[in-house]
DNA sequence: CGAAATACCTTGACAGATGAGGTATCTCGT
DNA sequence: ACGAGATACCTCATCTGTCAAGGTATTTCG
């Protein structure tokens, strides 16, 4: 079974900057980093990665720069801003709530 | 703080399919409920409500009958079929297993 | 009588995800 | 030296679900 890129809608951004969290990283390994974690089972799409990254910089979450100029393939990094911190933080506390409001939601039984 | 509908996109079907397992019901209602159990932290917009209905009932899903002719105001009631239970368990699994992937995704320490 | 609640429905606009396409570099086996 | 596959980036048009805004009709209660 594989995780159809809807369910995930509305999450891409918190992905992103919580991952940024950890320290810097590119497109290219954010992306294998999140297929990894997931097994395999979901895979942020580069389009829409791409679409995030721009959108995140233009609301001063993330900024990016240059990397191995000169070494190996170009790499475009990207670092998250303190305005990116905060809204992370809001995001992970949007997440907890989602969960618990949909389990709520979704309960079966009585 | 209140999520927004993009945050559970994706899974207003299955929020609706779990609540027709408990019985027949109508939209009016449907949505008190779901604003009820969220403590009104969610509240699906009536837009978005009959546009999943119509789709649900495309897919054979769910089937709705009118109820309450000569009483009230007219209800349509839905009820799940045996294709929407089916669809229901899977989408079920699918939303544990998003939790689960969310929840490695956004580990923020080690 | 009039307001608020109940109850349904449609249309157009919007935003995020994606398929499809493109560019360029590096590595490794033959 | 050559070609394949991995690395690495990016854009555009399209699709789909959400929602704001608008509409209709009935019931209840002060």
């Amino acid at each position: 079974m594989s995780i159809a890129g809807d369910l995930i809608r509305g999450h891409t951004d918190a992905i992103i900057l919580a991952r940024l969290l950890r320290g810097d990283s590119y497109g290219y390994e954010i992306n294998k980093v999140i297929s990894t974690l997931s097994s395999g089972r979901f895979e942020l799409k580069e389009a829409t990665l791409y679409t995030a990254f721009k959108r995140l910089e233009e609301t001063g979450c993330i900024t990016s720069y240059w990397g191995s100029s000169g070494a190996g393939a170009r790499r475009r990094y990207y670092a998250i801003t303190q305005t990116g911190k905060q809204t992370c933080q809001k995001l992970l506390e949007e997440w907890q709530e989602t969960k618990e409001i949909m389990d709520k939601l979704l309960e079966v039984e009585e």
